[in-house]
DNA sequence: AGCTATTCATAAGT
DNA sequence: TACTTATGAATAGCT
């Protein structure tokens, strides 16, 4: 590519080294650049030419630091102390952490619950019914507030269940006279899932 | 320099990029060696494809720490220190989120929620009546359970209440005949807190 | 993975 | 030192 081929070995002119140098650490900079761009690339390019002089270029979407770090796991080469070994382990590790809590938190607002087993959603249930018998023991002046809201939420889910209330109530009629009020907590007198009833 | 002229620009299709991924991850190491021999000069390219697949040049005459080592003195960035000062904060930002977490996640299962201020914990009932109200959705088969379980605690709820179920049942008489079942959502029927009852 | 038509990079010349 | 140009290299689009 020039007037010549030439032979890839040291150029011993050094006038003639230096202006290949130059020009050449432009093209290899320039691929560098269309690489990373065209393939989504991270790459990291340093170059010191004979005279000590350096030249550099990192994708503009990371640093030679985080480069030099994913280097670092993934050659399995110790490029760096012991420190840093032990900074990056822990980082991982509260990562991992922070994810696993993320996740918890999304199944408690009841989001991305659509592939876990019952088993999970029947524990998820649990907690959240603790939370709100935590709650609600601690908001005794807001007691009554709370109620009409509880009482809201069984009543919408009274009208999912059969949409015909009365035909629920009277399933439980035998308990009615233990409570002789007009609230229906006597399907409760026999709760079918005790452990959803208790605190751990 | 083929068939066409191409734009720099991220290649959408992904089969062509990891075509000319590889391709020109060749052409780009070729070059990194050529320079190095014809020009004398200390080259090191450390390239991530979109893969996550490391390739690596290092000049024959050095090694990667060499050259960083003289990268960090000649280009005065202080990559030792910055890696440690980012792994550092790193460290203290991730467990500050993961502290953040904990919190609400203990809120969400009833802990430590004495010294809240009023308006937390209401926002922290909404979030669990959402989750709940998200749980059974997903849980169509076990509504009948979930039932008793929130009719468990609603009934729970009104003995903490006042210890008297009449006496709150005949606090709110007007709305009675608006709902003539034996079921008293109809103190719903006022919602002083409407935003609890509807989703985001 | 190979095969060309093209475009690109650049060695040598000015 | 920078510009020009002939030439070899790299590679985009195909198969």
């Amino acid at each position: 590519m020039g007037r010549g081929k030439i032979e890839i070995k040291r150029i011993e002119n050094s006038t003639n080294r230096q202006v290949t140098y130059s020009k050449r650490r432009g093209g290899i900079m320039k691929k560098a650049r269309e690489i990373s761009v065209l393939c989504d690339a991270q790459v990291s390019l340093v170059i010191f030419s004979s005279t000590g002089k350096m030249s550099e270029f990192c994708s503009p979407s990371t640093t030679l630091v985080k480069l030099l770090d994913r280097y670092h796991k993934q050659a399995g080469k110790k490029l760096w102390d012991a420190k840093h070994e032990y900074l990056s382990n822990e980082v991982e590790r509260t990562k991992k952490e922070n994810d696993n809590m993320q996740i918890k938190l999304r199944h408690l607002k009841g989001e991305d619950i659509n592939s876990l087993p019952l088993k999970e959603l029947m524990a998820i249930e649990e907690a959240l019914e603790e939370g709100v018998a935590g709650v609600r023991a601690r908001q005794g002046r807001n007691l009554e507030e709370e109620h009409k809201c509880l009482s809201y939420i069984l009543h919408q889910q009274e009208l999912a269940m059969h949409g015909n209330l009365r035909e629920l109530a009277n399933g439980y009629p035998e308990r009615e006279k233990d409570y002789p009020s007009q609230i229906p907590y006597t399907f409760c007198a026999q709760p079918s899932q005790p452990n959803l009833h208790q605190k751990k």
